[in-house]
DNA sequence: ATAAGGGTTCCAGCAACTGGAAGGTCAAGA
DNA sequence: TCTTGACCTTCCAGTTGCTGGAACCCTTAT
């Protein structure tokens, strides 16, 4: 199977896949022409690894994960300690995040947005 | 006043100000021997940038705000269409990542997280 | 024969800094 | 006066996770 098929059956571009390969998160073999050849082994590993970034890990995150996934005697408390973690990072996020909303919607809702040059907007950000 | 004192005065490290003047996006005048000197207009610049990035602009969104601050003649209008857009960027972010959390936390919750391999996050993310 | 539509490699660039090396400058203390 | 330490300067490389493009090879159909 061909990168162009495997990008179909994983939904990961043929660049990404590269790239996945290039950082060997994956190692397809090859055909005799040079092309790259995916088996279903690789195949699973590309959508694992499009599931765990669809979730926001880093890639080296992805990679620890993808080791765990394959090792029948890890302890699932090391899986558990990376999704934890990530789950607090995501949390910082969101809080960040909706700290900037609240300012920044407040600042909206007041600016008339017309074709003066006032602008409580600006008026705030200059200090 | 040094990039030092500058940094300081404003919150930002003397390698992010550099790179700002790098692009432009501050103009501070040299002393004598080379080092950069700022005036309060430049603090004031700076600090303005500080919080255009605090509330997660980029810095293409920050040069543009700056311009329309320093332009007597805007109208409010364009600054709420850079924030409005922006505002439903940080939305949608916030909505991503909710939706990460919500999948995360359910996997995290079921997952022993103790030495035996069974691990319910493993399983899901391997489909 | 040739054209379209795959595939290959490698190099550059994105955002917004950050770290580090190599070196110039300045003020204070022995 | 010399030196030490804390500044400052420039420039280059690295970060994250791809993405675009150039130049070229392979396969299949017309």
């Amino acid at each position: 199977m061909n990168i162009g098929q495997a990008a179909k059956a994983t939904g990961l571009p043929p660049k990404t896949i590269r790239y996945y390969e290039d950082i060997d998160l994956v190692r397809p073999g090859r055909d005799a022409n040079g092309y790259r050849a995916f088996c279903e082994a690789d195949l699973h590993k590309l959508r694992f690894l499009g599931r765990t970034r669809a979730l926001g890990f880093s890639v080296a995150d992805c990679r620890a994960l993808l080791a765990l996934y394959e090792d029948d005697s890890r302890a699932s408390a090391e899986v558990k300690a990376i999704a934890a973690k990530h789950l607090d990072a995501i949390a910082a996020k969101i809080a960040d995040l909706k700290a900037m909303e609240s300012t920044l919607s407040h600042l909206v809702a007041t600016c008339a947005g017309d074709g003066r040059p006032d602008c409580p907007i600006l008026e705030d950000l200059g200090g």
